[in-house]
DNA sequence: ATTTTTTGACCGTTA
DNA sequence: CTAACGGTCAAAAAA
């Protein structure tokens, strides 16, 4: 199916914690830090869900650029966060993302999941979840914080890997999803955990207030987050935990993609589960949730699978990365569910969904039923792990990467990470954290991006930063992420299942999105962002004009 | 005027 | 059987 590609938030959450700040997109001196930017190819999938947009013109390798800060490969590979990251793309899922994790990666799973025993290695310090479902889709779930955040990206890159995965907007907040089922269809729920993520993260009241802040972006939100339309229809506080849930439909026409959000009182997104697959590629930047309506429903029919996809906690702005190593998530998240047709999803959703959401879960193998598995799971990072490979080598789930940059200005504070899409590669989201303390140098050929600089940098805030990566230029896929910037690069198949290998490759793979794909991942990665809706915004409209130029 | 959110009530499932 | 829960519906409200 669908690809995955998750970033890579790994475990570094210190990314997200970045995510806060990121400032300005400035450029600066950045010195390595550790980390590594890793450019995965993600996903398998490719193909894209059908967006209404255009479907990717060309071989969505062509669209892989290779983000020219990140270096090596290698490093990004050896190291741990690449790793990590990695399974974060795998996972994605939700069809979040996989959160993105993400199970909506259907994919062929084994080898994927092969793959993720791999990574389970890295994964002690990564958390990452499991997921269990049947080997096709891992569903994956993150949730650890910083997992489950890359996940989420990742998730949704494998959507629609033309999106460019959501990365990281969730930086800041850590979010886990669940999905249920993977999507088989390119059209995750990822987006939309994404969205709505972003927006809690702007809001900080708990419940209606939070939604309250959503409302701001909401309806455009809706689908700006993940890049689907959601439509609202019920909010319930529910009792094992302070959080509101928020429960969503996809508003496309027979959607039955549904996805329960929980907010943190602080309005930070706690915990999504998207449940099905959208059965319809995600609707162009522009909302209109009409048009969705109009579109025919893609269902593809059997394509939708449900797939939940949970996004836990947020909140953590500041998730440290060693945040990330308690992560925890849930097992459940993943699950993998082969897509299911989903077909069924239309009908039905109404109806029992909420059974569904439990039963799927079930069937899926979620081990909890419905949303409270969702909420729970906390997990095992190796699941997590686990999934991300899945995702990867199903979805050939792109993996983010990341590398960690730090201003070289002495007593600068500020830091940035730079996740990349798996599949998309091109698309790569910086994060930055914290305010420069000092003018800004003069920017260093940033290798080979361009970077697109939000519009204000803000000092507070975390500007995504959208670059392009030398590639782009064809199309710009990238997306940015209020965090981070998705630089697409390779130009994979978006299908080319990838292996672990090919995110070893220095080349981050990315799926080229298309424009439109790149819509969705700005979507999504705002959504990831959702922690910081200000970030978004500034994302949103960076990414605007910076897709309307290359559009 | 339209669309989406809010919110209390209802329904099915589970303990 | 009843109560508790979670999820959904749908009227009302808000944007």
């Amino acid at each position: 199916m669908t690809s995955f590609s998750d970033l890579l938030a790994n475990g570094d959450n210190s990314m997200e914690s970045i995510s806060q700040d990121r400032s300005s997109t400035q450029t600066l001196n950045w010195g390595y830090s550790d980390r590594f930017n890793v450019e995965i190819p993600k996903f398998k999938s490719v193909q894209p869900p059908s967006l209404p947009l255009s479907p990717p013109p060309l071989s969505p390798s062509s669209y892989w650029a290779i983000p020219s800060g990140l270096s090596p490969t290698d490093q990004f590979l050896s190291s741990p966060l690449f790793s990590s990251s990695f399974s974060n793309l795998a996972s994605p899922t939700t069809g979040a993302f996989a959160g993105q994790a993400v199970p909506w990666m259907s994919g062929s799973g084994h080898d994927s999941q092969l793959e993720m025993k791999a990574e389970e290695k890295f994964s002690s310090d990564f958390t990452f979840q499991p997921q269990t479902k049947p080997a096709t889709m891992s569903s994956s779930i993150f949730q650890s914080s910083s997992t489950v955040e890359e996940h989420l990206k990742r998730q949704e890159d494998t959507w629609n890997f033309t999106k460019p995965s959501n990365i990281q907007a969730d930086l800041s907040s850590k979010v886990e999803v669940k999905s249920e089922f993977a999507p088989t269809n390119s059209f995750a729920p990822e987006m939309a955990t994404s969205q709505e993520k972003l927006q809690n993260s702007t809001a900080p009241l708990p419940g209606h207030k939070q939604y309250a802040q959503q409302v701001p972006y909401s309806r455009e939100q809706g689908r700006t987050d993940d890049g689907y339309n959601w439509r609202k229809y019920g909010q319930k506080q529910v009792k094992g935990s302070e959080n509101p849930r928020s429960y969503y439909k996809c508003s496309y026409r027979n959607c039955p993609m549904k996805k329960k959000v929980e907010r943190s009182l602080d309005g930070q997104i706690t915990e999504i589960v998207y449940k099905g697959s959208h059965n319809h590629p995600k609707p162009q930047s522009n909302r209109r949730s009409a048009s969705q309506s109009i579109q025919p429903s893609c269902t593809n029919s059997g394509i939708s699978d449900q797939s939940e996809v949970t996004l836990g906690h947020t909140q953590m702005e500041s998730v440290s990365m060693q945040d990330d190593s308690s992560v925890s998530v849930g097992e459940d998240e993943f699950d993998q569910r082969s897509p299911m047709s989903n077909a069924g999803g239309d009908d039905d959703e109404n109806e029992s969904e909420a059974k569904r959401w439990k039963g799927e879960n079930e069937n899926e193998g979620f081990p909890a039923s419905g949303s409270r598995t969702v909420r729970e799971p906390r997990v095992v990072v190796k699941q997590l792990v686990k999934l991300t490979f899945w995702m990867m080598g199903i979805d050939g789930g792109s993996m983010d990467k990341k590398s960690y940059y730090k201003c070289t200005s002495i007593g600068c504070p500020v830091r940035k990470h730079v996740e990349r899409a798996a599949h998309d590669t091109r698309a790569v989201i910086t994060t930055y954290e914290g305010k420069h303390n000092h003018d800004v140098p003069a920017a260093r050929g940033s290798g080979g991006y361009a970077v697109n600089r939000p519009p204000s940098n803000n000092n507070s805030g975390n500007v995504p930063m959208l670059i392009r990566p030398s590639a782009m230029a064809t199309h710009s896929n990238q997306t940015s992420y209020s965090n981070s910037f998705q630089n697409t690069r390779l130009p994979t198949g978006n299908q080319a299942p990838y292996t672990p290998l090919m995110l070893q490759s220095p080349g981050g793979v990315g799926f080229s999105g298309y424009r439109n794909q790149n819509y969705a991942y700005l979507d999504q990665t705002q959504f990831s962002e959702g922690v910081f809706s200000r970030a978004k915004e500034e994302r949103n409209t960076f990414l605007e004009s910076f897709f309307s130029e290359d559009c």
